[in-house]
RNA sequence: GCGCCCGUAGCUCAGCUGGAUAGAGCAACGGAUUUCUAAUCCGUGGGUCGGGUGUUCGAGUCACCCCGGGCGCGCCA
């Protein structure tokens, strides 16, 4: 199925060769309704390459520009921009074909990648806090989507299973366990040992010292202690497994730190063999000198001690997605702190002949009301399964309030696609960069772009096939008249132009913004449009239009993560 | 010192590769309901796009310099 968006481009296409021009320009969506429905700048460009009047050139490409009965004419305005607006009858022909796919005209990529995602990686022994919703959520809408364009997506869990924390949970364990606590809630009793070993760590030189035998022994691969860290993952990986339960959140591969443990003599070596990491003050250390903006800024990739790092585990890490895995392209959706870090990383995959696409998906931080970091009151981060139940318990009260007469059943499962679906669209509908400030009220309100509005209008179209008490009437020709019905036509046909956008710089807050509009386009249709009280044939078409809306609101809040319920 | 990100309406934010008179939502004000969920819709007011210089037919968008906020830069992850 072709989108409206490439049949005018093809023809803008021929118009040009028809007019002896290269193609140039870009032919887009239409800035302003005034405009139209597309607009293309073609020739503005050719205007500018060619020295020439690019309102004759317009003029040229427009007499030999072929409508076919999908637009009217296109106007020549402004400095030179070409306008198409669409006709009703070509919009109703695309919709029925809209709806008739059960991709709602979404193409496959192209050429489909392989492509590894690493979000999420929460730490052992700490539990998942707000810090980690963006990665999780932004990572996991990332993913649906792209697998949904046809890439093969293999999600992966990169936890923190190994780092220097554990000589102090393990000297914890062994010196400050309370077993009754571990068996009551037994991540917060870890969490309570490696702070209060954290603490006298720092007074106590010994402690420390003590701390550094333990983790020495651990990666030694010391009995006992092995165990203890064994035991400590599995009730940390319990935990994490609740939070994405309710995030409705699954990994394909779950290869932690740990994983690449063993690999990392290896890496050091041949990075040494190869002349791209060397010795530096006792160091295995790698340089950047013919790259101006890191040039100053090496990485250290085997401690003075013999130990490795982080950076060891990542250069590891993208040996084993590349060539065990063979990913075409490996996403990282990690905070932007670590841009320098993974420019490091990237820089030395090139220099070992990588050729596979690393991108570094960065995002802001979540701020609390007072514009800082979010903290609970006592400057703690804030448990994301705290965070979670306390989305569902207002989202319930709403419920409670606006729609009493439902069964508890039925409130406890809409409470939670309203609550969760509220937290992670707050979260997608904005560009990911920004930080943005977390607030209840904005996110779970009825109006304005949340989760809940677009939960409602799916709601509401609902609604209307159980008043109707009858399935969705298999059309093949739509009316469209009124201009509610023309521009909601318009909006749900362009699903298919905004989905694959969104890949281009990794941002779904796009495809969010556009099922607000079709929110919006759709309620204005609500109120302008009787759907079960018209006669035929404007019923059956305003029935199919519903139909159709719910499938895109379904289908992309969908791919963002986020479920609809059928009432609210 | 070097580098990255952010700065758009009172508030929260859109504005991808430069495109026409900069847009939403909230808040404010004014309307609409014998009607399929008013949990909605329609309308009004509101801007030196942090400041400046430059590049060009055209700059919120690109370059350079400032201001303000956040963050990162050999042995944490």
């Amino acid at each position: 199925m072709e989108t409206f968006q490439s049949l005018l481009a093809k023809k803008l296409s021929n118009a040009l060769k028809n007019a002896g021009l290269p193609d140039a320009g870009e032919l887009t969506p239409a800035s302003d309704p005034r405009f139209g429905d597309y607009q293309t700048n073609a020739a503005l460009v050719l205007g500018k390459q060619r020295g020439e009047n690019p309102r004759v050139l317009a003029e040229k490409i427009v007499a030999r520009f072929d409508t076919d009965d999908l637009c009217d004419a296109p106007a020549v305005a402004g400095p030179g921009f070409i306008n198409f607006t669409l006709r009703p009858s070509a919009v109703a022909e695309k919709t029925v074909e809209v709806l008739r796919d059960d991709r709602l005209g979404i193409a496959e990529a192209k050429s489909p990648l392989r492509v590894v995602i690493d979000f999420g990686s929460p730490n052992v022994a700490k539990p998942m806090h707000v810090g980690h919703i963006r990665s999780t959520v932004l990572g996991d809408a990332l993913a649906r989507i792209a697998q949904f364009l046809g890439h093969e997506v293999i999600r992966d869990n990169h936890i923190g299973d190994w780092g220097t924390q554990f000589g102090m949970v393990i000297y914890g364990w062994k010196n400050l366990l309370d077993r009754r606590a571990l068996q009551r809630n037994p991540l917060t009793e870890i969490v309570r040992i490696y702070k209060e070993t954290n603490q006298r760590a720092t007074s106590d030189p010994e402690v420390r010292e003590a701390c550094r035998q333990e983790l020495i022994k651990l990666q030694a691969g010391d009995r006992e202690n092995l165990d203890i860290w064994n035991e400590c993952v599995a009730l940390s990986m319990q935990d994490f497994e609740l939070v994405y339960k309710l995030l409705d959140i699954h990994y394909d591969i779950q290869c932690g730190e740990s994983f690449y443990h063993d690999r990392l003599p290896g890496v050091v070596e041949r990075l040494l063999k190869s002349g791209i990491a060397e010795i530096s003050e006792g160091a295995v250390v790698v340089f950047f000198r013919d790259n101006p903006e890191l040039a100053d800024k090496p990485l250290i990739i085997r401690k003075r001690d013999g130990g490795f790092n982080y950076a060891t585990t990542d250069v590891a890490t993208v040996d084993y997605r590349i060539d065990d895995l063979k990913a075409d392209a490996i996403w990282y959706v990690v905070g932007a702190p670590q841009i320098l870090h993974f420019k490091q990383i990237f820089n030395i995959a090139r220099r070992e002949g990588y050729t596979a696409d690393l991108r570094h998906i960065t995002f802001g931080s979540i701020l609390g009301e007072d514009r800082k970091l979010m903290k609970t009151r006592s400057g703690e981060n804030v448990p994301l399964r705290d965070l979670l139940e306390e989305a569902c318990k207002r989202a319930r009260k709403i419920i409670e309030e606006k729609n009493p007469h439902l069964s508890d059943d039925e409130k406890t499962a809409i409470v939670q696609k309203i609550g969760i679906g509220a937290v992670k669209y707050a979260d997608l509908s904005q560009y990911r960069m920004t930080d943005y400030i977390f607030s209840w009220d904005k996110m779970l309100s009825l109006q304005g772009n949340t989760a809940p509005y677009l939960q409602n209008a799916y709601v509401r179209i609902r609604s209307i096939f159980r008043k109707a008490g009858e399935s969705v009437p298999k059309i093949d020709k739509l009316v469209l008249a009124d201009s509610a019905e023309i521009n909601l036509g318009k909006r749900l046909c362009q699903f298919a132009e905004t989905v694959p956008q969104v890949l281009n710089d990794f941002r779904p807050n796009i495809l969010a913004n556009y099922l607000f509009e079709v929110a919006n386009s759709f309620h204005t249709f609500y109120e302008a449009c009787p759907v079960l009280k018209s006669p035929e044939p404007a019923r059956s078409s305003r029935l199919a239009l519903c139909d159709l809306t719910a499938q895109v609101l379904k289908q992309g809040l969908g791919l963002l993560g986020i479920k609809v319920p059928e009432k609210m």
